[in-house]
DNA sequence: TCGCTATGTGTACACCGTCCACAATAATCT
DNA sequence: AGATTATTGTGGACGGTGTACACATAGCGA
């Protein structure tokens, strides 16, 4: 019908997709946001991505190797969320209150996102990996940071301003992540 | 060969199994103790119980029932491993420090279960649920109360004990919680 | 004893992840 | 430019999974 046909789904103008990867990533993203990890499925991605499921292998070696980069995009858009919430901060002069409200706007971005989007949380999560010294960049907000980063970076202030005594910050990562996890987690 | 000819996959003597629902039950937390969540298979489960995928569904509505099921069993599991490390507590007269003893081998307890069944203790928690006023006796322990009640009982006794304060016991459940379950999931 | 009903079997379907051989295109080298 | 090679997508197949339907078996109450 269209002489100039458009691409609909499976019809491509072009035999190359040009940019499979990031579409069937962000199709896996969809999935993770709408039905958690288990709904990461690498058939409905190729789908959506309107190209066949054999495709996906040219980019991803597997299942799971697509599922852990959904996974660090979640992660990254955790990130994200903190730093927004970071942002959205009265700017103030007093270092101690500065650094309290950072630390609270860590906590704050963190539920938030966890309750807004609770596919992709419950999707950054489900393996457990550690995610301390991890340098990937698919996990990071703008800042260059992850979460657990972020979190370690709002301490850091925390020590700067006098709030917290340096003697404690050893480990604090832990002990606040926990209980905001657990929190998210509880909800 | 044999004359008398027998099954051997499904060598059961009699046409009925007898105890199925349990037996799948036991197989698939086998399963989730093994694997996680995502390893407990409904037909695996049957085979192991030598019966046929269909069997199931005379005892189990669909996959997740079942799984919910298996999940219930992991929770109740947990509820004795905290019972087990309260019993084994050493028995003292006062009741500050057999209260703060107590409140700490729930804590304890439900870590090492963490830790020595991470397979089943994922499960548990794999599908958000609340368990607060849940009845069900499946999930509960040898005294009837599931995990997070016997929370709430070592709690109760902090403030029969004057330990903590009776206008804080609102919502402690949550906190203690949140942190020993977020403890939990960073190992 | 007869039939009812609970329980297990067999067959079949759609969907999933993944392997293999092959086709179409883009990139590269004469 | 033309030929060669490498990259990327297709098609078909296989075994595994959850589940629906029809049927077989056997335990139980009348």
């Amino acid at each position: 019908m269209n002489p100039v046909g458009k691409k609909r789904p499976p019809a491509r103008k072009t035999f190359r997709h040009g940019d499979l990867r990031r579409a069937l990533l962000e199709s896996g993203i969809e999935l993770a946001r709408e039905g958690g990890p288990n709904a990461v499925v690498l058939r409905e991605a190729t789908r959506r991505a309107g190209v066949a499921p054999n495709a996906a292998y040219r980019h991803f070696s597997s299942h799971s190797d697509l599922l852990q980069a959904v996974r660090a995009g979640a992660l990254s858009s955790l990130a994200l969320a903190i730093e927004a919430e970071i942002a959205g901060l009265p700017r103030t002069k007093l270092p101690a209150v500065s650094a309290r409200a950072t630390l609270r706007a860590v906590g704050t971005g963190y539920l938030k996102f966890a309750l807004a989007q609770t596919g992709l949380f419950r999707t950054a999560f489900s393996v457990p990996e550690q995610v301390e010294g991890d340098l990937d960049a698919a996990k990071t907000g703008k800042s260059g940071l992850n979460p657990f980063q972020l979190l370690g970076s709002a301490l850091d202030l925390m020590v700067e301003a006098n709030v917290l005594p340096r003697e404690r910050r050893a480990g604090a990562e832990y002990i606040a992540w926990s209980a905001v996890h657990g929190l998210a987690f509880l909800i």
